[in-house]
RNA sequence: GCGCCUGUAGCUCAGUGGAUAGAGCAUCGGCCUCCGAAGCCGAGGGUCGGAGGUUCAAAUCCUCUCAGGCGCACCA
């Protein structure tokens, strides 16, 4: 969108080194920004460049920018062109420009933000990856909720996307989940039992140990163990919170199928290989240390188990095998110092670390009326994701987790979140929708037709500035939702909606839409569903649903 | 001790090296005879944790420092 008008910048610096008013040489120097203004009393765009040039030039910038201003101001687009401030140049652009706009946004309608920034980049997220041993809790939630838009918002600037849970069906954890069960069916059966630290004790657990019962009773060829049955119930489990939230991943990737296809084994012999390899203590080490650890890690402990990392770096050997450019890693940020042996392991194998980005997911503290709640699964007490989205729904609970950057920590007050529940901004958004969609149908009842788009060129001159206004914060969505997928910060997308929502309802209560001037209706009525699409388009970017009615 | 994250309005948080640092909530005062009041208008509220440095320009970059959170396993 802002493509023309830097072309119009270029231009005007061109002709001004024809002219020898210039002598710096490049056109575009880093750092040169193009954007849009802050302030209506600073036009439509404002540039930093003459700022930039006073170096190479050695005049002060308002100088150059005197000269500039008057090149870009006789472009046709262009009605104004000011020097504000320390040197900017500050762009006052033709109402057709922005009509213009207007008329791309309709005929893109849900494809309009999209871009093909992306383009032929194979991206995967992994994310949430719980172990199954436990329902989903808030700070999966979060996670969830980021990956999810984020996956959402690459897809949207042109990033071929994968969405994968890595299920931890491996391992001490999963052992425990089925010797709890176990001790529940013992229990039902009358027996003494003794529950240790490391057992899972949600009631949850009894429910599975009856159904495991059930389907001991009823036989069969093949009778499943606890472990394979409690993974499957808690997988089937997780899996329907996380439909509930509006979320379906691509791919479940096991890590057991890591051990039973080999890949562990295989990929232990290659960094052997490759003299990465020692024992110690009856131990097996990887040499991560070299390639930038803070020491060396063990692969297989002296009992002849192997760790986790053991099977992590056989999955993400098997990731980049798979042809991605790009391995997003959505982990907790208690996970945090994890990182640099997952890095190790991609420069041992002589691949490009720089293909992995790691997304921590600060803490979500919950609380209750400003009091912590204890969380753990082992403890039994939990607030699970489910229980949130029952009490707060899944809209709210998902626009909340997108409302603050991932790095950030976030306090979950749950009294307050119930509270807030009627006035949380994400109604503020999704009124967007419903109000054009009310208006619309008072329209209908009024017997006017919805205006064709074709119809905009000739009601250019309806647009005031407060028309104006609304658009130019719609043309800069694209821009936003580039930034979020370059940045991959979705939260972004979440506060463009509600800037946008700030705008819109202060329009709608000063300008009546539907009124006895056709031409002005007409316009205004397109404008709102201009204001329709990008809300919808930045709410479903947040996995947020846009009811008509609400 | 070492590492990662965070310190911005009373609270929760945005903020591309740019102009007079912004929202929401809370507080106070107004607005429904009129397309939805889940809304709108207005007011108050700031040493951007602190100190140096780089720069025409620093909340933003660098160094140091203070405070909080989280990590530093032959757990996952």
């Amino acid at each position: 969108m802002k493509q023309g008008v830097k072309e119009i910048i270029e231009t005007a610096v061109y002709e001004a080194r024809e002219a020898g008013e210039l002598t710096t040489d490049e056109s575009s120097l880093p750092g040169i920004v193009v954007e849009q203004s802050k302030k209506e009393e600073f036009g439509d765009f404002s540039t930093n460049i003459a700022m930039l040039l006073t170096k190479s030039e050695r005049r002060p910038p308002r100088d150059i920018a005197e000269k500039l201003a008057e090149r870009i101001a006789s472009s046709e687009s262009v009605t104004k062109a000011e020097v504000a401030g320390p040197g900017f140049i500050n762009i006052f652009l033709d109402r057709s420009f922005w009509v213009d706009l207007l008329e791309r946004i309709l005929s893109c309608k849900e494809l309009y933000g999209t871009s093909s920034i992306g383009k032929g980049k194979k991206v995967q997220v992994e994310f949430v990856s719980a172990n199954p041993t436990g329902p989903l809790h808030i700070g999966h939630g979060r996670g969830a909720a980021v990956g999810d838009a984020l996956s959402r918002v690459l897809k949207a600037a042109g990033y071929d996307v994968t969405k994968e849970f890595y299920i931890n069906d491996a391992g001490r954890q999963v052992y425990n989940l089925g010797e709890s069960i176990k001790m529940r069916v013992d229990e039902l059966e009358g027996k003494e039992v003794e529950f240790s630290e490391n057992h899972y004790r949600g009631d949850y657990i009894t429910d599975i140990a009856k159904e495991y019962c059930e389907a001991l009773k009823k036989g069969g060829g093949s009778v499943p163990t606890a472990v394979e049955f409690g993974i499957s119930a808690m997988k089937k489990w997780i899996e329907e919170d996380l439909k509930e939230f509006g979320i379906e991943f691509d791919n479940w990737f096991s890590e057991k199928s890591l051990d039973d296809d080999g890949l562990v084994v295989d990929t232990i012999e290659e960094l052997k290989k490759k003299g990465l390899i020692y024992e110690k203590e009856g131990a097996t080490w990887f040499k991560t240390e070299e390639y930038g650890d803070d020491k060396d890690r063990v692969l297989i402990k002296a009992d002849g188990e192997r760790t986790y990392f053991a099977s992590d770096i056989a999955y993400h050997r098997d990731k980049m095998r798979r042809g991605f450019d790009t391995l997003v890693n959505i982990w907790g940020a208690d996970h945090h110092g994890y990182e640099a042996r997952v890095r190790a392991l991609f420069r041992a194998l002589g691949l490009d670390d720089s293909a992995l980005k790691v997304i921590f997911i600060q803490l979500v503290a919950l609380l209750r009326g400003g009091e912590p709640v204890a969380m753990g699964k082992r403890s039994g007490e939990f607030v699970t994701l489910k229980q949130v989205m029952d009490e707060v729904g899944a809209d709210a609970c998902r626009f909340f987790f997108l409302m603050r950057k991932s790095d950030a920590q976030l306090d979950f007050d749950l009294k307050l979140a119930k509270s807030q529940a009627s006035e949380n901004p994400v109604y503020y958004v999704q009124y967007c929708n419903a109000r054009v969609n009310s208006i619309f149908s008072h329209a209908v009842e009024k017997g006017i037709a919805m205006p064709d788009d074709s119809e905009l060129a000739g009601l250019a001159d309806k647009f005031g500035p407060e028309e104006i206004r609304l658009i130019r914060h719609l043309g800069r969505f694209e821009e936003v939702i580039e930034r979020s997928a370059r940045e991959m910060e979705p939260h972004r997308v979440t506060f463009y909606l509600m800037e946008l929502a700030g705008l819109f309802h202060p329009y709608y209560n000063r300008n009546r839409v539907v009124t006895d001037d056709t031409g002005t209706t007409a316009a205004r009525l397109l404008l709102l569903k201009a204001v329709g699409t990008v809300a919808s388009n930045g709410l479903r970017l947040l996995g947020v649903s846009t009811p008509e009615k609400m």
